[in-house]
DNA sequence: CTAGAAGTTGAAGTCAACTTCAAGTCAAGG
DNA sequence: CCTTGACTTGAAGTTGACTTCAACTTCTAG
């Protein structure tokens, strides 16, 4: 083992190497995403772990998880020792059944559109594309990765 | 005909029956998707063809457009006659394509993401899932319906 | 005619995920 | 030692699609 004292990493360095803006790893130490040492004049410097932990939050979101769940997803690692590849591995696991569901969807909606392009009809009542089941009303805020009401079971019966 | 004055609708009654709330509604006609008349008090009427209007909006929304783009399709059907059918099929023909290509491109996500679960590598380097391409900065601002990446043919090479 | 439900406005708030700004302070090569 | 580029902070701005609020005004059933 030899020292690894030198090889901590400035917010620019990790910036560089990540494709992140310094602000956005700003925001994610701000936010409990990310950690760092401080010099003593009070500037990060960042373990070479943190490239990976961008690599996740940049695949998780890419995945289309929102950085509350990014988080909660690296409060689950090992905060002992340093996660191995089965650690990232287990975590990313998680994400196929939601890439499932999220392809599944959408290939409804298309279809849903198949027979809609076929009557012309986007009516409120029949159709699938404007008003599946029959939740009318309440979507909420918030970025409309997919519409809830695809994804979900059912909202209030 | 019978006379068609009465069928005039409240913006009560158009949330009632579209499902959209009322603030999303005169939000929509202040950003110029819908036109109402006026009572002499200043109170809108809402032509019965507005419902239909706001099915299209729901719909295009649902399948990831946004107002703007919504506002541009709908500027694009007649404005002299009421639309028929046939105007309405034309531009939902359209979302179709869109559609195929956020649901490959979502099944690439996923089989790259098959293909991470395998190595655990999550590499900023290597990994299609975090590191598609050699897109590695440039994330605008804006909703990621789905990362522009993935649809789009080269940035800039 | 009147109560009360429903309508009106403009301005401001919300949420997510950052970016931008101003006004400095720190670090490192020459 | 000094210059210069990189770093610091908190606060405020951005975008999209609305919602919420306050302070009225209008409609309509009885």
């Amino acid at each position: 083992m030899r020292s690894v004292s030198e090889e901590l990493l400035t917010v620019g360095e990790v910036a560089r190497r990540s494709g992140f803006a310094t602000s956005a790893i700003r925001f994610y130490e701000r936010s409990g995403l990310l950690s760092a040492q401080r010099t003593g004049g009070g500037q990060r410097r960042f373990d070479r772990g943190v490239l990976r932990r961008l690599a996740f939050i940049r695949a998780a979101s890419n995945v289309g998880l929102t950085l509350d769940e990014v988080r909660a997803e690296l409060e689950s690692l090992p905060s002992a020792r340093t996660p191995t590849k089965a650690d990232w591995t287990k975590l990313s696991r998680h994400w196929r059944t939601r890439l499932d569901d999220e392809i599944a969807a959408l290939i409804a909606l298309r279809d849903g559109l198949d027979s809609c392009i076929g009557c012309g009809c986007l009516s409120l009542q029949r159709c699938r594309i404007s008003n599946p089941g029959d939740v009318a009303a309440n979507f909420g805020t918030g970025a409309v990765y997919l519409p809830d009401w695809l994804t979900e079971p059912h909202p209030e019966s």
